[in-house]
DNA sequence: TCAACCTGAATTGTACACAATCAGCGGGCC
DNA sequence: GGCCCGCTGATTGTGTACAATTCAGGTTGA
C-alpha cells in the first residue's frame, strides 16, 4: 500500500523484499553463507542491485557481514528469539501508550473493535482447527498493526518493524493453539482496548507489554 | 575496537561511517537531497560503494529513499527527537534489567564504578565549565555503554545503536549544564548501580527509564 | 491565461569487466 | 610430523559505461 504497483520498483528493493520473505519462510537457513554470483542468478538480477539489497539487510540486522568475506544469514537461536520478544514487548508497550495519549480516531477505533470482534468470533466457535487459527492470526495482526499505526510515531514504527522482521519474532507467528489460549489472548486484547478507551496510558502500556512478553514463555 | 585497523575496510563501510559522522555533526543538513555524483566525488570514491552505503543508511532509518528519485537526509525535528528519547529510554531500561538479571562481572562492575567516580569528581569541583562538561560527557558515555555491553544482548545492542545514531538522540549529547543538574544525573547513575548490585532488575529498569526519559523534557 | 505536452539535460538504476582479497592446498624446511 | 610459505581458483570490491527515469523549460493549443 505504500508503493503503488504502477511504479516499477528498483530491483534492489524487490530483491531485498524477496530475501526478507525467504528468511521468514525459512528457505534461507540460519548461518547460511550467501554466494553473490549464485544468488544473483537465482533471482535473475545482476550483482549490483543484489549487493545493494544485501547491504540494506545487513544494516537491518538480518544478515551478518564480514569485509571481503561476504554476507551470511544471521542465525536466530531460541535464545535470540526470546530476546527479540522482550524488545518487541517493550516497544509495543510504548506504541500502546503513545496511541492512548494521542487518542484513537474513529477509523482506528473501528478497526480495533473489528479485529477484536473477529477474535471473539473465533473464541465463540470453541474450536481451533487450521481455519480458526488462520482467522485468529489475521485478527491478531490487524489488532497490533492498527495500534502501531495509531501511535503515529514513525521512529517507533521503523524500530519495531526491524524487530518484527526477525525470524521467529514476526506478528504472523501465533502461540495460541488451544481454545483456552486463544480465549486468553483475545481477552488480553479486550483489556488493552479498554485501557486505551479509558485514556489510561500506563495501564495500556503495561498490559500490552505483558501480553507480548507472555508469548516468549508460552512456547 | 570491533574492526582492527590492519584490515582495510571496504570503501562502502568507510563511506557509511563518514556520512553517519557528517549527519551527527550537522554537516549534512536535515532534508538535504543527496546527489550521488557530487557526493561520490567529494568523498573520493565511485558511485558503486557510495550507493551501497546509502542503501545501508536508508535501512538504518537515517536517510529517506524514493525510487528513481534518490536519497535525502531524514529531517529530525524536535518532536522526532523527543520520540527517539522515549524509545531510547525504554530500550536502555531493558538493557539495565538484562544486565541486572545476568549479573555484572568484575570488569563491568569496575568500569561502572570508575565512570561513576569520574562523574562524582566532576560534581565535587562544584564548577561546570567546558572542561568539566567534557569530563562528565565521557563519564556518561562510559556508564551507558558499559551497561549496554553488560546486558550481553546483541539484538538489543543493535536496535539501540540505531536509535542512538539518530541526530539529537546521541549519547554524546548532554543536557546537564549547571552543577545541580550534573549532581542530579550522577545521583541517578549511583542509584541505578545500587539497584543493579542489589539484584533488583525491575527497579534498575525503572530508574534507567526515568533517567533517560528525563532528558527529553530537560531541554 | 493556463494546462497539457513535448524535449533534452540531469540524475538514478543496472550490467559488466576488472582489480583486490581470501581459502584451500601442496611442497619445502626445520 | 608439524609449520610456514607461496601458488591458484574462487569470491568479493570497485570503476565505468550505458539504459531508464525524472525534471525543468519552453512551446503549442484551446
Amino acid at each position: 500500500m505504500d508503493q503503488p504497483d504502477f511504479i516499477l520498483r528498483p530491483r534492489a528493493i524487490a530483491v531485498a523484499d524477496a530475501l526478507r520473505e525467504q528468511m521468514l519462510d525459512g528457505v534461507l537457513r540460519d548461518g547460511e553463507k550467501l554466494n553473490e554470483a549464485r544468488l544473483a542468478e537465482a533471482l535473475g538480477v545482476s550483482r549490483t542491485p543484489l549487493r545493494a539489497a544485501l547491504h540494506a539487510l545487513a544494516a537491518e540486522g538480518l544478515l551478518e557481514y564480514a569485509p571481503n568475506r561476504g554476507f551470511a544469514v544471521r542465525d536466530f537461536s531460541a535464545e535470540l528469539i526470546d530476546e527479540a520478544f522482550e524488545i518487541r514487548a517493550a516497544l509495543e508497550g510504548l506504541a500502546c501508550r503513545f496511541a492512548t495519549r494521542r487518542g484513537l480516531d474513529a477509523a482506528a477505533r473501528a478497526a480495533l473493535e473489528a479485529a477484536l470482534a473477529k477474535g471473539e468470533a473465533v473464541v465463540a466457535t470453541g474450536r481451533c482447527g487450521p481455519a480458526e487459527l488462520e482467522r485468529y492470526r489475521t485478527a491478531n495482526v490487524a489488532f497490533h498493526e492498527t495500534l502501531l499505526h495509531a501511535a503515529q510515531n514513525r521512529q517507533l514504527a521503523d524500530t519495531l518493524r526491524l524487530v518484527l522482521n526477525r525470524p521467529g519474532a514476526s506478528l504472523r507467528r501465533i502461540v495460541a493453539f488451544t481454545p483456552d489460549q486463544i480465549r486468553r489472548r483475545v481477552d488480553d486484547h479486550r483489556r488493552i482496548l479498554d485501557a486505551i478507551l479509558a485514556s489510561d496510558p500506563w495501564r495500556a502500556e503495561l498490559l500490552m507489554r505483558e501480553h507480548v512478553g507472555s508469548i516468549r514463555t508460552a512456547r
